[in-house]
DNA sequence: TAATTTTCTTTACGCGCGTAAATTTAAATC
DNA sequence: GATTTAAATTTACGCGCGTAAAGAAAATTA
């Protein structure tokens, strides 16, 4: 392979003795040539090394080949997993995955999404802030390149959504906490996105159908430092002895990391069984659940399902161009992560 | 703010009254065209929503105006920060941050190079993944375009390297821990970057100035999971009684994670003082060691310094477009932080 | 071998913008 | 108000590619 000074396809085309537009047919589609010419190029292409000019060929396009990917906020292992495994199937389908992280703010999920647009994507896939997104800003990007929503939903926006059944997990584990010992109360995490209400609504509605009083523990904190709210919060709670149960159900692992390393200041001994002070669960089965300690039950969301199922639903919405198919919306169940910390 | 079906730059200079030649002038620099046109652009602008097609822009520039940041592995939150950080940056300064994980692959690194290439980024900030790296396929990149390295170094590569003074820190921290206590011992991390070298070296030559024997707890597991690392060798080494000392110091806070869930595990109470059975200490202040149990005591990188530094060493070489620049090495001191678990 | 189908070549145009040169217009200086 | 200087306009070309149309060449079928 000769560091080549190739400029153009013209000049890659002559090297490689096919004319500039069929070379150009086989970089659209290596398979719409024929197997001899398809040879001759990829026989040039090794020896030259030649890239088409990707400006150059997004410039006529009406979409380019790739996809946006944007979540709510990075530093969050989760979303991190997320990416990963989104970020592999574009790759694998032939897409160029570009990601984007909000950082949990307004504004830059607006600019992300204004930037994305000039970027003509084939599809993007967009967990939302939640509460902090600007519902019009979203719709109407969505109205202007197919988009699936996945992890946390904005009803009726884009063309799909994606993500968990909290009504299930919360059930799941709600149950296996009143039928392992005190009924739990409520560790609610800050309302940033539908997911917030949507667990809190399904913990009441579980502990009243196996009839128990729910019992709620409201935050007033913002924003997505969940630990440092899990850990603030969970200090003065314990310090007012407002903990009416000695099981605490979190609405997500990282609450309940907060709440674990209050729990352990508090020197309240956090597990199962007697000789401990406190039950802790989470949701989310995040990537360092496994390494806390004690070691955090959990709900393990799919996230190999989730992320495959977003990213054939984009495919199929681009493959369609449907512009007007129906909003569809799908449901994971999660399973439980029984661990030492309940 | 009308919907407006403006094509291209012509129609949109024609509604604003001004040149296209001018309106493009605009666009590469707003300051460079007089006030009053500016702000007659700038009604249009409000009016028409209109944005130049980035393709067509970057079609003919030798560069573009995006700059690439390429971290070694995503979902490990230390990556997420220094690349948060970076991206404000770069943002501010009007650039277009692309951001691409290699995911601990080395394969994958070199793609995402290639990909960078024809993107014709106005400069990369790139972490390498250090041994897994393809020296050769970054040093011809570096070649090309300028980059920055930071937090990995890779010796005479690129035109800059960023990152922390190994050997001011582990000595701070071994200073510490011999001074409060029982000398410690090394768990090493597995060897993906030179880091992993460089601060056994410092532990090891800092031991001996301090007269004391080094003791490094080696591990033979390879990749990027280092809690699980941490967790499962160290159950091994705390099973075998091959501790050598109460207190450990960690290579990095994710193996210090693992450890102390091992610790945990085994019953061994982690803090300094009577009563505790062990010490940890880890390395970079990872965001979650403040939420461990016991909190880690650790090391802190100057996130900021580092990011804003690698930053502003890549513009210098943007604008100065300096090919032969000599390499420079800027490191940078961390700080101790105290917690509870050591 | 002739007829048909597929694939390739030639030729040509356009995409949306950067940018250079020559000219005109407006602002700043005296 | 005349002169200098700065900024806009007009005109024109080119970037690297997609793509369409018409005809030539190759592969396939009869």
């Amino acid at each position: 392979m000769q560091d080549s000074k190739i400029r153009n396809m013209e000049e890659f085309a002559a090297i490689s003795g096919i004319s500039r537009p069929t070379v150009s047919k086989y970089f659209n589609d290596p398979a719409s040539v024929r197997k001899s010419t398809r040879d001759r190029i990829e026989k040039a292409l090794e020896e030259h090394n030649y890239r088409p000019n990707i400006y150059a060929i997004n410039q006529n396009r009406r979409t380019s080949k790739s996809i946006g990917v944007v979540v709510p906020y990075l530093a969050d292992p989760f979303f991190a997993e997320m990416a990963r495994h989104i970020e592999r199937r574009c790759i694998a389908a032939g897409f160029w995955p570009i990601l984007f992280s909000s950082h949990g703010e307004t504004q830059l999920e607006i600019d992300i999404l204004d930037s994305l647009l000039s970027l003509k994507p084939a599809g993007v896939l967009l967990a939302p802030l939640g509460r902090a997104s600007d519902r019009r800003a979203v719709e109407k990007f969505c109205h202007d390149v197919p988009t699936v929503l996945f992890d946390s939903n904005l009803e009726g926006v884009g063309k799909a959504f994606v993500g968990s059944n909290n009504f299930h997990s919360i059930g799941l584990i709600v149950e296996y906490l009143c039928r392992t010992g005190e009924p739990p109360c409520f560790f609610e995490m800050p309302p940033v996105n539908p997911n917030a209400n949507t667990r809190r609504h399904a913990y009441i509605r579980t502990m009243e159908a196996l009839g128990h009083k729910a019992h709620v523990i409201h935050v007033e904190a913002q924003g997505w430092g969940f630990e440092e709210v899990g850990y603030s919060e969970g200090k003065k709670v314990i310090s007012d002895g407002r903990l009416p149960t000695d099981t605490i159900l979190c609405s997500n692992d990282r609450l309940a990391i907060g709440l674990l390393a209050a729990a352990y200041e508090k020197g309240m001994r956090v597990g199962r069984g007697p000789g401990f002070a406190l039950r802790i669960a989470g949701h989310d089965d995040h990537p360092f659940s496994k390494f806390t300690s004690p070691s955090l039950t959990t709900i393990a969301q799919d996230y190999a399902a989730i992320t495959e199922y977003s990213v054939e639903t984009l495919f199929r919405l681009i493959e369609t161009d449907s512009k007007n198919a129906e909003r569809e919306t799908k449901l994971f169940e999660s399973r439980l992560v029984m661990r030492a910390s309940a």
